[in-house]
DNA sequence: TGCCAGGGGTTCA
DNA sequence: TGAACCCCTGGC
């Protein structure tokens, strides 16, 4: 990986595949804020990061050439060659005005326990909601940061700490409604070793999927994007309404179910599926649908 | 002002 | 298979 400091400073070339809005706003991730100058700050593995785009430029501050190596050159996926699958992809030629869209699209390699709670969170709510949620939640479990640009940032909980807090507190403190019971459930699993995070990684997909869905308040959307976002399971195709949308206008031509969907987008993209989504849904949401 | 629909789905009957 | 679900926001 090539890389360049200054002023303390880690610099990349953007290089075509790599845009900040692109990757933050493509539905992956909620724990950014965008900032006054259109950079953007990010909170993951008890760093804050802030990364911000100068022409073909893509400058990362408030890191260090160690952490860079260690940390986000595996969660930003940068050895992953981008502009090789949106070349393949768009060998198909209706998908090809959505990669062209969201040209800067990078799918995270996210901590995985956050993103599970962070998923079963956004079952079938908003996403400003599901920010604040998980806010909330960092804020009042998990442990302080540092404080950047005037803001105070925290680290998500351990499933440890999350699992001792009460179903009651958790819905009163974090405003999470109905989805209370299933957060702290799946901690506790987690917590007591039910549910082996750290052995979930060596599951093929399929028995990965069946393990996950074990746990309350994930289900089929939930869980592919949980293999997708935090376990790099790149032909996972997460169907939600808005894909369901996007996919129904794109390629169907007609109202279907979701399970049809998902078989479609396999057929169509095979190993490529995730990314597939990650540019299907960026640009039905930021046009949104109706008007593609 | 106040009411109502609907939302990154899952669960339970 | 279908209704119910917390809470919040936007539209009327």
């Amino acid at each position: 990986m090539k890389y360049k400091i200054k002023n303390k400073n880690i610099i990349i070339k953007s290089n075509n595949d790599f845009n900040p809005k692109h990757i933050f706003e493509c539905g992956q991730a909620f724990r950014w804020k965008r900032e006054e100058d259109n950079s953007y700050t990010c909170v993951a593995k008890g760093r804050v990061i802030n990364i911000f785009q100068s022409n073909d430029e893509i400058v990362f501050s408030n890191t260090n050439e160690e952490d860079f190596n260690n940390i986000w050159i595996d969660y930003f996926d940068l050895k992953t060659d981008y502009n090789n699958i949106k070349k393949e992809l768009s060998l198909e030629k209706t998908i090809k005005d959505a990669v062209d869209y969201g040209y800067g699209i990078r799918i995270l390699n996210q901590e995985k326990f956050e993103t599970i709670i962070s998923f079963i969170i956004s079952a079938n709510n908003q996403i400003p909601r599901i920010k604040k949620s998980i806010e909330i939640i960092s804020k009042n479990y998990g442990e302080f940061i540092e404080n950047f640009r005037g803001q105070d940032y925290f680290s998500f909980p351990s499933a440890e700490n999350l699992s001792k807090v009460s179903v009651e507190e958790l819905r009163e403190v974090a405003r999470v409604g109905f989805r209370d019971k299933r957060i702290i459930e799946t901690s506790k699993l987690i917590a007591n070793n039910d549910f082996s995070i750290k052995e979930s990684v060596n599951l093929n997909s399929e028995e990965l999927r069946k393990e996950l869905e074990r746990l309350p308040g994930v289900g089929p959307k939930v869980a592919s994007c949980i293999m997708l976002f935090s376990y790099g399971r790149s032909e996972t195709f997460p169907v939600d309404v808005w894909i369901k949308r996007v996919m129904e206008e794109l390629y169907i031509k007609k109202e279907t179910n979701i399970k049809l969907i998902g078989k479609y987008a396999s057929e169509i993209f095979g190993d490529l599926a995730g990314y597939a989504q990650q540019y299907l849904f960026y640009y039905g949401r930021e046009n949104a649908i109706g008007k593609l």
